[in-house]
DNA sequence: TAAATTTGCGTGTACGCACACGTAATGTGG
DNA sequence: CCACATTACGTGTGCGTACACGCAAATTTA
């Protein structure tokens, strides 16, 4: 591999002046310049990354805003990891990452959280956006200092983020539908669970049960779909009344839980023995690979929440350190998880 | 961050010195040692990998032989793909990759190609090792020189591969069964379809159909599996007659064909007009993603072509680099592709 | 006790690039 | 033709580490 020198040697040139060709600065004859060009382009020489890494020097911040991580069975837990795994990889860029941590079921947190990030320096930002109207207020100061962000997880329109990474949640919702068409027969209900503190905050729940619907609108003979919300998943007594409600008016044989909550639904079906409702929700946690297991959850859609921490770090970093743009919304696969395909992740 | 010149300071020593010690070089007493290892420690110093690989200015070659690539629905795209994304990443630290191709339906190529391979000198191998006995054979040279080496997409037993990355075959097929017994009804029988020269190379279509037909085996009641084997895939009469004779003779609802060959039986379906059928197949070719959108393909099986050959890579690159030694199966995701979540990949 | 050897450590250079600075060569105006 | 500005280029130092080399002090040997 040519280096600077060479090209310098060749040209008859100061490695100086190559170094101003090849950065485009000025101070170079025209003529010099393409002459450099040309020996650049023939040797297709190439810059050697690692002595500019160490020549610039130049040390990048990545500001994270997650939700606070209790336990490694925390949805939380594998965005964290891709993150970190992100971080490891692009070490070598003397990049670090400060994180700064909410709690999910508070936007007093999140602001908070978004106000202290805002209080330090870096250069790029990695954030969730959970909370709508708390992260669109923030947001202006961080376009105001033209400091680049990236979403995951939640999908947040109309922001000037330069990319989103995560799930499409309507179509999501679709490819559910389309196995509960599967696991059920004709004649059969189906039913969709969701519960009011996942709705009030972002709009994928909302997203996947759309989509879910829409896929049996154009089902003939067409399907029942009941729907209700849970006010509170932890009251237990009322999650058991508002239920077996449902099951006992109508002939529901699908139940379809748009969030990963669907594991409090499992344990309601479990401790009431209705092995027999097909049941499909989101979201791997270690809770739900149990009712995997025991066929309780019959599918699970899984975002990629390891990916999504990934893709959205490299993403930023790609951006910051070698200007490369890219896509506006970054769709990670839809990824189907049952039984016999859980071992493998 | 700490530089060896910092530590070199707090320890009243010079830099040579704190390199001698970080490398387990002898030339330091006892006493100088445990002193600066301890300034260490306290100062959680890290090696700044950045020069590390400048003043090594190593240069690394890793082999790679995989089938050549005639366009980009080919299978082995997608994974030399993988391949060339690592190569990107890991280019900093001064890595070349040299690629081997081979016909992967002819296995005195295959052989020509891992003899030129050999008669390079690289620092390890990414192989695809698709003929089972012309590998063996050919692994030796490694094993002598002591090269590591990592498999990929076929799993080889018995080797001294470092790793092998790609998917659980028998799984896989388990998978498949589950999917195809939501498909079909009672009493409705399967088909699963081989074709001869997938077979004779290397095992994966045979523990895909194996793990397939476990499946069915505990279940009652009872589903009648037939199977055929085709002897040449382009001899379209035959095929015809082939899965005519079984279409006529059984009441078949389901066809599992384990492996990328789907293409064709697809077509038979669509030509045939018996999209009534219920088909099941594996990889996502450009064909496949046809069939699958016009749903004569019901599901996919895929095997993540292109993570075999990143991870692949990258395997082999922290083995070398980084000293991480990798678990010995790295078996991927068992990704179910269906028309609602194509898109996303 | 002088010489020879070993131990323990410091010094210098190289890796390839970025960038500030210095300095000839050329051009401009009076 | 001189003073000065501008253009076009070369030089030097630093980034953090690896390693060969060298040298003084400590130790052993004669």
């Amino acid at each position: 591999m040519k280096t600077i020198k060479d090209i310098a040697a060749l040209a008859n040139v100061s490695i100086g002046t190559v170094d101003r060709v090849i950065h485009n600065r000025p101070g170079v004859s025209k003529k010099t310049k393409e002459l450099i060009e040309k020996i650049i382009r023939e040797h297709n020489f190439q810059i050697n990354k690692t002595a500019r890494t160490l020549a610039l020097n130049k040390k990048y911040d990545i500001a994270v805003l997650i939700p606070t991580i209790e336990s490694s069975s925390d949805f939380w837990f594998l965005p964290k990891k891709g993150i970190e795994k992100a971080s490891e990889e692009i070490e070598i860029h003397r990049t670090s990452v400060s994180y700064f941590y909410f709690d999910p079921s508070d936007f007093n947190s999140f602001k908070e959280a978004f106000d202290k990030l805002l209080q330090n320096s870096f250069d790029a930002a990695l954030i969730a956006p959970i909370f709508l109207k708390e992260t669109k207020e923030h947001l202006i100061q961080l376009d105001q200092k033209k400091i680049p962000y990236v979403f995951f997880n939640v999908e947040f329109q109309g922001a000037n983020n330069i990319s989103y990474v995560g799930q499409h949640s309507y179509d999501s919702g679709i490819l559910a539908a389309k196995i509960m068409s599967l696991l059920i027969g004709n004649g059969e209900d189906i039913l969709i669970i969701k519960v009011r503190k996942d709705s009030n905050q972002h709009s994928a729940i909302e997203d996947r049960a759309s989509g879910f619907k829409s896929y049996f609108k154009t089902q003939a003979p067409p399907i029942k779909i009941h729907e209700i919300i849970l006010p509170n998943i932890k009251d237990l007594p009322t999650v058991d009344r508002l239920i077996s409600e449902q099951l006992t008016n109508h002939h529901i044989k699908g139940l379809f839980v748009p969030s990963s909550k669907v594991t409090q639904i499992a344990s309601y079906i479990k401790e009431n023995k209705l092995k027999h409702l097909k049941l499909i929700g989101y979201d791997l946690s270690d809770e739900n690979a149990v009712f995997i297991e025991n066929e309780t959850i019959d599918f699970l859609i899984d975002q990629n929440a390891f990916f999504q921490g990934y893709e959205g770090m490299k993403t930023l970093f790609n951006f910051i350190i070698n200007d490369v743009v890219p896509e506006k919304n970054c769709y990670l696969p839809i990824k189907l998880l049952t039984k016999e395909n859980i071992k493998y992740l």
